[in-house]
DNA sequence: AGTTGACGGTACGGAACCGTACTGTATTCT
DNA sequence: AGAATACAGTACGGTTCCGTACCGTCAACT
């Protein structure tokens, strides 16, 4: 996966040497692609410095030169490897759920997601930096489903539970904790439960005026 | 957590020196305990055989004795600290839901669980070998949940999805999604949402006999 | 042309870690 | 009493890893 980025910004949009030199890279995203591919392949205990330079062929220079240690190389790494969706206000709780849907189920059969997700939440949940930063990832991205429910309760959609702690965890723990805790696929059929699940627990009901 | 049980088998049971050598410990249970507690503070970069020894106040010898390597070690940690609930059969799924709630409750609350869960999930993801291990336990242990979904099953109580998987991850879900990916307290009150939601949604029935 | 800056390659010091070997001691079994 | 076992303590070899330093090169800029 990493390879790909590289490659795909290789050739032919910079009038570059030819012979090996790199295309630009001033915020070292290449070795982040890199450093995620290895975290996803080998976990914690086989991501070194070392590795991540040769791997990335780059050489352990360019790494400190970017990042003063390895931590801060990790905090890179969560920062890039982040995902944050989007969801458009369309004025439809449903609609909206899908979308979500639709970008989860995407987003964890990544090739390597679950690999990358548990080793980053490892290190997040035992170094406070690391920690505080993947606190403001998830508070900036994962709070797609935030904005859908706090709209939903605007609306008067659902009802029954307001807090919207829980209505987000409610939603994101089943999906989570097929794909990520225990490895099983997410597939159309299996989001198709949990919708269904999830809607009758929520009490929807059409927004009066959309 | 580890001196916990050190302690408590410590004193008064057994005729044994008194000057320092340690009551017997056939299968290194202490030894496992200091682990997890070592586990639960500092994270995988900070478990190392030597440190455990020391923590332990014992002799790597005494680990290399009983565990051909650090792995074996993480497995014997995993099988120790593996919990199974155990729910029995009262005929009714709503009391065997709120005693597994109660006993999830305890668990995720215990000092430690979520920096230990993150750790082992983070080794068992990576690692095959661990994984089966964990596999295994999860499924001798963590099945109460898919026991008292079969039961209510077969008495009828709950329908509209009789996929187990999908409801034991749909039960499950929420609660670990908040506890220990956000590590969020989980008290009665949280407890109270999701049952309320989770119930709402598998539309609950008293059986027809019981 | 000369300077600057980023890079690759390599080597290094220092530390940590794993797994093993050895020694001496205390306890238990025969 | 004597043998066997489990242990603590220590030391060791070999490896790995981190972070830094140095050198030569190549491209870009002045």
């Amino acid at each position: 996966m990493a390879e790909n980025r590289v490659d795909a910004t290789a050739e032919g949009d910079d009038p570059v040497t030819v012979g090996g030199t790199a295309e630009p890279d001033p915020g070292g995203e290449a070795i982040l692609d890199t450093a995620i591919w290895l975290l996803a392949d080998g976990g914690l205990s086989a991501f070194t410095i070392d590795r991540l330079a040769s791997t990335a062929r780059v050489s352990k220079t360019s790494i400190y030169r970017r990042w003063p240690d390895k931590k801060a190389v990790f905090r890179a790494v969560l920062s890039r490897w982040g995902h944050r969706a989007e969801v458009v206000d369309v004025g439809d709780f449903v609609t909206e759920l899908d979308q979500w849907y639709a970008d989860r189920r995407d987003t964890y059969n990544r090739e390597g997601f679950r690999e990358v997700a548990t080793s980053l939440l490892e290190l997040s949940v035992h170094d406070p930096e690391i920690g505080r930063a993947m606190d403001a990832d998830r508070r900036s991205g994962w709070t797609a489903m935030r904005q859908i429910l706090h709209r939903a309760l605007d609306r008067g959609e659902i009802t029954g539970v307001d807090d919207v702690d829980h209505l987000e965890q409610f939603f994101l723990g089943p999906i989570y904790c097929r794909a990520v805790l225990e490895g099983q696929e997410l597939d159309d059929a299996s989001i198709a439960h949990f919708r269904r699940l999830s809607l009758a627990a929520v009490n929807y009901r059409k927004a009066p005026r959309a």
